[in-house]
DNA sequence: TGTACATCAGTGAACGCGCGTTCACTGATGTAC
DNA sequence: TGTACATCAGTGAACGCGCGTTCACTGATGTAC
């Protein structure tokens, strides 16, 4: 199907992105430079035109792979009958196995960056997983809960009762709670294992 | 006591600042220039090293200084008598009166970058007015908190119980869940009132 | 009060740097007859 | 199979830019006698 030519161009599109990321853990996402790339890969600066129309293209290629990357971890555990303890230990693997990937995602958002409309649909897909994985947990009705009835034109008319939503939000702040406090080095000096709070404060969440 | 050349150049010490939170505002963290801020202030960009050695001690003032701002609100809100909701409110209240403030403490953390003593000092100061706000709840003895027993030299010895230490924790985890989303914009889209679940979290912390 | 001197805020020129991006080009690879 | 042509990946020079930072300086302000 490929051509030659089709899977060299698709060979080094991937080897700048493969460099890319490299450079975005050693530097962050703001020190991002075409130009860096390329002299690592020994091409000249231009060259990587070829194949990104600018730096905020190959950026947002990169979010975007990175948003999908977790989506799709979250539907293969899922559709392997993964419960929400094991969609949790799946997220905080994800996390923890490229935390540079994590922040370009849930981190300090980047000023006048605009998010294509992919990431806002691939954030969908994974509310829907988990809003379905907390679909059979009994209900609640907190005031929350009340709240949400009226306010959930989001969940995109899940069939899902309002306290599955909650449970899916609670169950994603809480995580990330844990997870952006962690990656950032704010546990740092304290002793506790970081794993041990995360799955703390998902057992507290089927308990409450 | 203080000289009219002193005045003078805290006046400008402090105006430069000014400029920098408000360039951080408006460009990020990243995008933080003396230069730029000179030539806002109608300067030329050397004399700024009148009164900074280098960008990085005016980022580093910065950081302390956010660090600082949220320890006093927290203090001051504790000593007039705020319960853990009080506090929780007066932190939501204060990430949302300068959301670059509250990343630039709790946000992507800048590779390379080292925090001075300082703000680890200011964020021990933080735990501990959160830990003696959370000492009065009764005991629970979760999994976690009989981890903590062995695993709190970090509380400096503080005379709460464990119970009270993991408390404190979740309570600042999940502020942060919602808080670092809500800011970051990820709720965009979602119609409900982050206030609410924001409460809610609160209401589900005492309750579990 | 006046004069001599010290302090020091701010200037302008200059340094080297790396950035994103454009452009005209070379030369290798692929295609059509 | 060989030749003519088209495609297109990559180069090197150049653009304008803003950055942090240094340096020797000017000129105003403050101090000591």
């Amino acid at each position: 199907m490929a051509t030659p030519r089709e899977r060299y161009r698709a060979q080094v599109h991937g080897e700048i992105k493969r460099h890319a990321w490299e450079q975005l853990a050693t530097s962050g996402m703001s020190a991002l430079s075409l130009n860096a790339i390329a002299k690592r890969m020994g091409m000249s600066g231009p060259a990587l035109y070829r194949y990104f129309a600018s730096r905020d293209e190959l950026l947002t290629e990169l979010i975007g792979d990175g948003y999908r990357s977790l989506a799709d971890a979250v539907k293969a555990a899922f559709d392997a009958g993964a419960d929400v303890a094991g969609l949790a230990h799946t997220i905080r693997a994800w996390a923890l196995d490229d935390p540079h990937r994590y922040f370009l995602i849930y981190g300090t958002p980047v000023p006048g960056y605009r998010a294509p409309d992919e990431t806002t649909t691939i954030s969908g897909e994974i509310m829907t997983v988990l809003i379905e994985a907390h679909a059979a947990l009994p209900p609640r009705r907190t005031p929350f809960d009340t709240h949400l009835e009226t306010h959930s034109q989001w969940a995109g008319g899940s069939p899902a009762p309002a306290s599955a939503l909650h449970r899916a939000l609670s169950f994603w702040t809480r995580l990330h709670g844990v997870l952006s406090l962690e990656l950032a080095g704010h546990f740092a000096g304290m002793q506790f294992d970081p794993a041990q709070l995360f799955d703390q404060e998902l057992d507290d969440l089927s308990g409450a």
